[in-house]
DNA sequence: ATAACATATTCAAGAATATGAATGTGTTAT
DNA sequence: ATAACACATTCATATTCTTGAATATGTTAT
């Protein structure tokens, strides 16, 4: 029923959730956006040094969340799934927000314990 | 501009993502979901230990996404915003979609070299 | 061929995380 | 007051992650 009733979905959602737990990785997913940058370009934006960025582009490829691009000395990194972005986004909206749900009151345990 | 633009949100954001990147956690955080969910319940459905179920839950209750109320000797636990599913199934959809975006060809580096 | 450049990769040590085992705390029943 | 129960917390170790430093690789210009 659930869209994570498999368990390997689930596994997976943890995975990309890892891979992108992280402020620096976070920060460059957003300087790629939906277009395509190169390192020296992410350096100048976010001011880290290059081997930083390079490891961080190379977990995200190894995450398959990345696809890189050469062309002459530059190589260019995009997103494999602009949508992303979208994940991310209602990630911060999420935590932006600083309205509390309305505390939903119900009940009803199914445990051993509680049906019998 | 950017919904993260701000150095914090992006920070909050990493720190979401670090405490939900748990299988067990997200598994835990699906089967309370909408409503809310004693340790027993959690323990039959998930067939994790008790304490293994607890220090999730302890983690949970730090990063202030759940929230818990005692009601005689069993204790209930909840989503303090219930969206946050909506967070997750956005995640997990994202992951399961086989579908590539079309790369998008564009480029324009505004480092220092590319635009001098 | 050599040098400069853009970037990737490896390595290692410290930091953070996960999790089994043991134990503590608050509640209800007797 | 004691026991049983539901759950939380602490502790310790094994594993994973992070990140600075060093180095390697592929490309272009000379």
């Amino acid at each position: 029923m659930n869209v994570l009733s498999q368990n390997t979905t689930i596994e997976e959602t943890s995975e990309l959730f890892q891979t992108i737990a992280s402020a620096a990785r976070l920060e460059i997913l957003l300087a790629i956006g939906a277009g395509e940058a190169c390192v020296c370009h992410l350096e100048s934006m976010l001011g880290y040094r290059q081997a930083y960025i390079s490891q961080h582009l190379m977990a995200l490829r190894k995450a398959k969340i990345i696809e890189s691009r050469r062309e002459g000395r530059y190589i260019y990194h995009r997103l494999r799934k602009p949508e992303l972005l979208d994940v991310i986004r209602q990630a911060a909206a999420f935590t932006d927000s600083k309205t509390l749900a309305a505390p939903t009151p119900a009940k009803d345990c199914c445990c051993p314990k509680c049906i019998s």
